[in-house]
DNA sequence: AAGCCGGGGCA
DNA sequence: TGCCCAGGCTT
């Protein structure tokens, strides 16, 4: 059981505290629920430094939720590119095509009802719900989950479902009794986790927090929140066959929407030479048609590609099995239209 | 419950 | 290099 005191002066701390010390001009700060919606998806494991470069050209291209679910997939995920994690971006193509089917092209205003969107879960759909619409929903991302664990001296397994339920029992149970209260206390939150209680060097004498934190009372500020068990990186070989044609055009496919780069298009794609002789052979082509570029060692969260371009510029033999495969000719200028890996944009950028 | 999904910031 | 970030979906 926490302290009663600091329950009770959680939030009227938190709130004024973010009002003095939070941020207040991040472009998603509007009353607009789709830039809200929007800003929280892109902000989904991304950190906000990113998402201020991709939010001001999306709104651009997608002013609101009309524009957006009537738009190609591709233009979503080309400008999604480079962001990662491109089912956010399908979903939220999908999202938007489900408020204007099923909620009349108007968000809904409650957390239950905005669940039922692509993309979107608890605690997303709580940072809607308090920031476009001021209702007393509690989110709890990474960064309140830390707050948490320190000011609560909460110790678990944070893979655990007891654990989690317990910190968004708590979470709730923390919320200003006050609608008007819900935008800035819902920013504090993050705003506190973000820039002062930080995984690392987490800035106490500036924490309005501090006298109350039991973490720091019991000098276990470093210590929580507990670290997840480490994952293992595998380390995957990768090739590209880059074909290219005389007029600079490269040989692309769309990616199955499941899996890694989703959706993205992308050049073929082996994790063997045996698999690249099998593609190529196809094409009327073999391995000694190609010559091997630098391997790109590309690391993501849990795995590492070691990925080598076999490329070869040659001109398509006439009767070439490759004219049939599930791709196209996409030609140096229209590469911007094409959502691209962000490895594969950067080689390409590179070879020009 | 565990695995999967990108890319980047930071120490 | 390891860890984590305004998580959610699938199995």
């Amino acid at each position: 059981m926490p302290p009663k005191t600091t329950v009770q002066q959680f939030a009227p701390r938190l709130i004024a505290w973010q009002q003095q010390h939070g941020r207040h001009h991040l472009p998603w700060q509007v009353a607009d629920p789709y830039g809200v919606w929007l800003s929280e998806i892109m902000l989904q494991q991304t950190q906000v430094a990113t998402v201020l470069d991709y939010y001001p050209r999306f709104m651009a291209a997608f002013p609101n939720v009309q524009a957006l679910a009537a738009a190609p997939q591709d233009a979503v995920l080309s400008l999604w590119q480079g962001l990662g994690y491109y089912s956010r971006a399908r979903n939220l193509h999908k999202a938007a095509q489900q408020v204007v089917a099923d909620f009349n092209g108007e968000f809904p205003c409650t957390r239950p009802q905005l669940e039922r969107l692509s993309g979107v879960g608890r605690s997303t759909a709580a940072a809607i719900a308090a920031f476009a619409f001021g209702q007393r929903e509690s989110i709890l991302d990474g960064n309140v989950k830390r707050v948490l664990c320190r000011v609560f001296a909460q110790d678990g397994d944070a893979n655990s479902k007891a654990f989690n339920d317990t910190l968004w029992a708590l979470a709730e149970s923390l919320l200003p009794p006050a609608a008007a209260d819900m935008a800035a206390y819902t920013q504090g939150l993050m705003d506190l986790g973000a820039t002062v209680c930080k995984r690392s060097k987490p800035l106490c004498n500036a924490c309005p927090m501090a006298d109350v934190c039991q973490a720091r009372v019991q000098n276990r500020v470093a210590e929580l929140p507990r670290k997840k068990a480490a994952v293992a990186v595998a380390v995957l070989p990768l090739y590209w066959l880059v074909l290219r044609r005389a007029d600079g055009a490269l040989w692309l496919h769309k990616r199955p929407q499941k899996g890694i780069w989703g959706g993205l298009w992308c050049v073929p794609c082996v994790p063997s030479l045996a698999q690249a002789e099998q593609w190529l052979a196809k094409a009327g082509l073999n391995l000694a048609d190609m010559s091997e570029g630098h391997t790109i060692s590309h690391r993501l969260t849990h795995r590492l590609l070691q990925i080598t371009p076999l490329v070869c510029d040659f001109r398509l033999p006439e009767n070439s099995a490759i004219i049939e495969r599930d791709g196209e000719w996409v030609a140096k200028a229209d590469l911007a239209a094409y959502g691209l890996p962000k490895p594969l944009a950067a080689y390409l950028a590179e070879i020009r």
